[in-house]
DNA sequence: ATACTTGATGACTCCAGGGTCATTAAGGCC
DNA sequence: GGCCTTAATGACCCTGGAGTCATCAAGTAT
């Protein structure tokens, strides 16, 4: 009978561990609903570490937030920058993909929790609202722009909301987050969507 | 000093009482961190009231969503069936209204709640699907077969996939419960979006 | 007026679960 | 090998809040 250690210690990883477990956790049960007890069991630790490392259990929530904005967001907004496709096949190209992937991504599931948790966690809002929306909205403003200048869209193209783009990505989130069975064409959806915008822009 | 009497027994009008405070609360705060007391408090009822009507706070939470849901839904489908406006005059005008209206109405407040403890409640998600959102998924393809049958648009029209009309309506609504400070016109988002379909097929 | 039914009350029970802390032992250092 | 620091444990504490129930009194029937 080897005396293997009743573990090791692993200051370095632990605080990663752990948010991942929470994040595995709030995933599935959502915020109120997930024991801390359960989370630290997923990350292979006692409760008590756990609060080590995150002073309460909304800290360990707005960790996880973070966590996951900040892996995914960077990635995309530079690729519409160093990109050297014409606008449409950048749009029909890469963004479509970008697009068809949200809703099966981590971030819906932020999404899913910042919309039932927001209101009690405000600056959390601020922060997905800073680190995400308002530079990806930012994005789209500049390729617009770009676009223009390149005499690839009308000048009124600068007129168009961002949103409208991203509208089509947020009902395939929310429906895929509730009516995961009942299916829906999400990629079509947002493929038609390009199409009509491409078609008023277009020069 | 007269003497009223403490309380006036009011067995009809409880239910509905409890239910609209109930509404209230879980508006403000969500499920989870809504107290039955508090609830009781808004309806003026003592707690052990809300236990005689409704056995659990699960069973609270489902008569709500079914109440807001059930005394919404009806009118609007019927508005459609009975106008005598022409497509375009209908989509433009009472849709449009319509459309706008949504995401300041309880309807908005429904979706949220559903958002977050859907997942715990699938038989909710099931009714709330087949009440309002198969309804009236229904309802526009069925507005858009007549509009065909009519001459006013064209027959390639009947490909479109409803949720393009609505998902801009989505949109709206997460962004007002997130971010109801950051203005957005939604308004315009939604006859932007009702342009682009309109001119996609129009006879 | 009196008795009876039942809508309504609110003090109470009970426990889940967030958070604490005294204790243990891993592992680096000399 | 012995010592020391501190990562890690897990038994425990304690509050808040869901759900109960003995009791009260409003309204009704006789």
């Amino acid at each position: 009978m080897p005396d293997q250690p009743k573990y090791q210690r692993r200051k370095e990883d632990r605080p990663r561990e752990i948010a991942d477990a929470a994040f595995e956790a709030f995933a599935e049960k959502g915020y109120a609903a997930t024991r801390i007890d359960d989370v630290a069991k997923r990350a292979g630790v006692s409760k008590g570490l756990t609060y080590l490392y995150y002073k309460t259990k909304e800290d360990l929530f707005k960790a996880v937030v973070r966590n996951v904005v900040v892996r995914r967001v960077d990635s995309l907004i530079g690729d519409v920058e160093s990109t050297e496709l014409s606008s449409e096949e950048f749009i029909r190209g890469p963004l479509l993909g970008f697009m068809q992937r949200m809703p099966g991504s981590p971030i819906a599931i932020v999404v899913r929790l910042l919309i039932a948790e927001g209101r009690r966690h405000p600056d959390l809002v601020d922060y997905y609202y800073d680190n995400v929306v308002a530079r990806g909205l930012a994005a789209i403003r500049d390729f617009i722009e770009r676009g223009v200048e390149r005499g690839e869209f009308r000048p009124a193209a600068r007129e168009l909301q961002p949103q409208l783009l991203v509208a089509p990505v947020m009902l395939s989130m929310i429906w895929r987050l509730l009516f995961a069975d009942k299916s829906l064409d999400t990629d079509r959806l947002m493929e038609s969507q390009i199409d009509m915008l491409l078609a008023q822009i277009k020069a």
